[in-house]
DNA sequence: TTAATTCCTATTAATTAAATAGAAATTATT
DNA sequence: AATAATTTCTATTTAATTAATAGGAATTAA
């Protein structure tokens, strides 16, 4: 059980990018120079991130990206969702047909609720609780 | 962020195993015709198991497996590190030194706690709690 | 002696994530 | 109008890891 490169990469990028978006938008350039970040994967992060609502782009020269909304309105959790994609722990959470013993089976509730811990605890963490803590 | 095959079938077979744990050891093939996992790799799991000494194996015919110590005394949280083996959520937490900027990281301190819980957790559920859930 | 089992050492297959590539579109600036 | 800095799009490649299988050797109860 490992968070992903997408994930981890995609949290550090939009912290990178709370900190410094002041009056201008910030180039994936310079968020890659600063977080060691290469800049190609940086674009298919903020593919996504766009296409979800989290940033917005600035398109030609002086551009680069913009947070949507304030720091504090965005929770790990969102990124979680929209960067690591996977879903829950055990994909029979989520579709406990794939799995003939669903019904009866007391390891799948264990692995939900699990799920539900690490969740909560990513939505109670917001870019702003990074912000402050760096 | 997914659990592995090898966790999750180990915990049922494991499951398995206390529950029918009774005068005989219990063998794999019943365990596998039961759980619907492959003989061949629950012999995999079971090698890992008898290893770390949560199972002992008793050979040739009538033979099987029999759990090394009683059923509440044998957390998930065992279990996982035993045979998910990946260790915390990000490979940074276990060894700064691979990551520049772990002494400044504050997502790594997220990552960290956030493994913290799911271990704290795994640790609270033994398999006799699971039997008595089932 | 036989048959049921674990044990050992490989190997293969499948899946997913990670990283890179290159050219097109956009637009501020000069 | 030209230039250069950026995002955008689509695809490909590489790497890593997990999952699953294979076959025969060793052990031992009956």
């Amino acid at each position: 059980m490992k968070l992903t490169t997408r994930f981890r990469y995609g949290t550090r990028a939009v912290l990178d990018l709370a900190i410094h978006a002041a009056e201008r938008p910030v180039s994936l350039k310079d968020i890659a120079q600063r977080q060691g970040i290469s800049r190609k994967y940086l674009e298919t992060l903020f593919s996504t991130l766009q296409s979800s609502g989290i940033v917005r782009a600035v398109r030609g020269p002086r551009g680069g990206y913009r947070l949507t909304r304030k720091p504090e309105d965005i929770s790990l959790r969102r990124l979680y969702e929209v960067l690591e994609g996977s879903g829950p722990l055990v994909d029979c959470t989520a579709d406990p047909d794939i799995c003939l013993r669903s019904a009866s089976c007391v390891t799948q509730q264990v692995w939900e609720e699990m799920y539900n811990l690490c969740i909560g605890y990513l939505d109670s963490i917001s870019i702003q609780e990074l912000i402050n803590r760096s």
